[in-house]
DNA sequence: CATGAATGAGACTTCATTCAT
DNA sequence: AATGAATGAAGTCTCATTCAT
């Protein structure tokens, strides 16, 4: 019976939007009464919140899973993997995942996103942490990466960028993950600037490639 | 009036949320009666949407003016100068950015955000496009950097990572300004998989300096 | 409950008046919620009609009964009857009846009012069509006679002429009846004006008696 | 300046409705400001009541005019004058007609109504009243032509019925005129049935000529 | 346990009226 | 006299929640 509220509210949610989640759509989606509803849960917030921590949890499941497998591999493979991984977790329920991450209010849902994406900074970094480097600052650089991923593979599933002519799906989405491989790669190699140059950048040698 | 509505509805968007966003309390801010209200919007939503787009333009404008401001200049002073101007555009109103960013519901307030997305990556593409970069596909690129870049400034703004111990917020950031610079140039500088070598990835070349 | 509703919707129609039919006062004078009555009709404008439509089939079932009562009546007897019935179909709710003739908006309440009335004037114009008569255009003679009879039967109803000094109401009523009955019988006994005098009307053959 | 705002209150009745009568809309249709309005009418009320009592005096008025135009005629053609003054007087402002009698709530303007009905009860009546008749009961007379003679010229404006194949308003309405006409004078002539014949009454004598 | 009718607070909006300018 | 911005009471309708069956 949980599950057909869950499944019912999942629905609405994805179809109707959060605007028109209300407690008697819920229950007429899952064939039962309103007032069954609070036999399971307390409020209207806690089946969203059931809901959402569902796919919390798929998400969070398929970040670990991916990189339990992944456990000795090194090297580019390994950043590969986990940015795989990401995209995988994140491609678990697109339509879910445009209602969390643009529908629901903050303000009641905070807690709950804020979990799941520290959960996913840790093994994200403890994932990336061994890896040679030369950035100066592991937190900063942690967050940097993590931050800009996530968004990368939300964007990823929610507006992806237009393929290539004749470019299949499946061949767009391994060339993303590419690209987010180099970027990781890229910026993991590259130095830091040194806390004393901050002040005054020398930049001549550092610069991007003139285009050489 | 309008003035003052505009600033009641910020305030109360800011301090309430989007849920306590009601006609009657936007009024009682504002010290006026609810009925005014409709001599100068249609709507409740044309009040938030009134809201949202000053502050949009507001960044807007920060974004092309730091851009205008520094129209000579190349290499990674440039691409610093983007970053610092996307940074300098969403601290403008910290408040309001979360609000927008998180409490909005996407679906009835999508088409604005969009514009915004829209016109930044416009200028950030823009900006960033005749650099010399290795990058294959320069579509991706842009949109890389400025999904990657986006998500960066603001959870700056929102959520910034710790600093390090004695560190001024100035320098922090500084410090962060430097490297989302290091990010862009690092990705552009580095060479894009080529396309022959997606299917079958040779890792040894191109991984990630073991700490060497 | 919908009882309560309707009884409640016509005490308030009755007693105040169309203007302050409001949902709130309708549901106070039924004793339950004002959302309540959104259980059972869709709109506040779904209540006045149904209010009405059980008021339009009691005056048409009476019409009707009225009629099938006197089928093998002919001659001035049938014509009393279909006068009778008409009264009585109007009598059934003089306090409605008003509201509904005098108070409705029109505009928004128009199709159910025409209903009624062409419903009326088919079994009225049906029963005196067989009448012997000397009128040229039946079509005409029917409009003319429906239309006069319901006005007539209406007003007897909300203001009727003063009574004989000493008359009782029901003797006032059957007077009544043998008066409209007259009207309907002289008139269709009347050799309707020929088209040819139209144009040109000869007043001294069909004038009136001048006291003879 | 009560001119332009009576127009206004005229046109908005007429083209929008009495629900649509809103003292902002007409302050806008006569081009000037709500509070002026307060100026020359004390209510949104009285702002109706004098459009609608214009109008009354210009039905008196008709009605009086035609009668008068006709002191010294007699027999069917006074009849007909009458009738037709009647037509002409209800024909002035058929739009606004409508307005006053289906969509004015009764509740409010009951008084204006009443007081005209009255004043052309009194006309018709005195003007009806030396004919020679049979009639028993001249107050019931009066009361029953009138009624029936407002109903019919009003309904003749606002929906008046199916017009014989090839002819014209014109010719329609000559013929109404002469339909009206011989009811009047063929009710008159009638004899009433005598009091004592109320109670047992003998059909065979007085009935409608079976088509004979 | 399940039901679903009933609740009632409160949201958005309109509009007759006023009053300082 | 004229204005028109401001008012605020009141109206319609929704929906999360409860409780007797």
């Amino acid at each position: 019976m949980v599950e057909r509220i869950l499944a019912a509210g999942r629905e609405v949610l994805v179809d109707d939007g959060y605007d028109a989640f209300t407690t008697n759509r819920v229950a007429t989606r899952a064939g039962i009464s309103p007032g069954s509803l609070y036999q399971y849960f307390s409020d209207k917030v806690a089946i969203v919140e059931a809901v959402t921590d569902r796919w919390t949890e798929e998400v969070s499941e398929r970040v670990a899973a991916s990189l339990t497998e992944r456990l000795g591999v090194t090297g580019r493979p390994m950043v590969r993997g986990v940015v795989d991984g990401l995209l995988a977790a994140v491609e678990s329920d697109p339509e879910l995942l445009r209602v969390v991450t643009t529908e629901l209010p903050g303000s009641r849902y905070r807690a709950r996103r804020q979990a799941l994406r520290r959960r996913i900074a840790e093994v994200t970094t403890a994932a990336l942490a061994g890896r040679g480097t030369r950035r100066p600052d592991a937190a900063t650089s942690g967050w940097l990466l993590v931050v800009a991923l996530e968004a990368l593979a939300v964007q990823w599933v929610l507006e992806p960028p237009p393929a290539r002519a004749g470019e299949t799906p499946a061949d767009q989405r391994d060339r993303i993950v590419e690209e987010l491989t180099d970027l990781c790669l890229a910026y993991l190699a590259s130095a830091g600037t040194p806390a004393s140059s901050v002040e005054t950048p020398v930049d001549a040698p550092d610069a991007a490639p003139e285009n050489a």
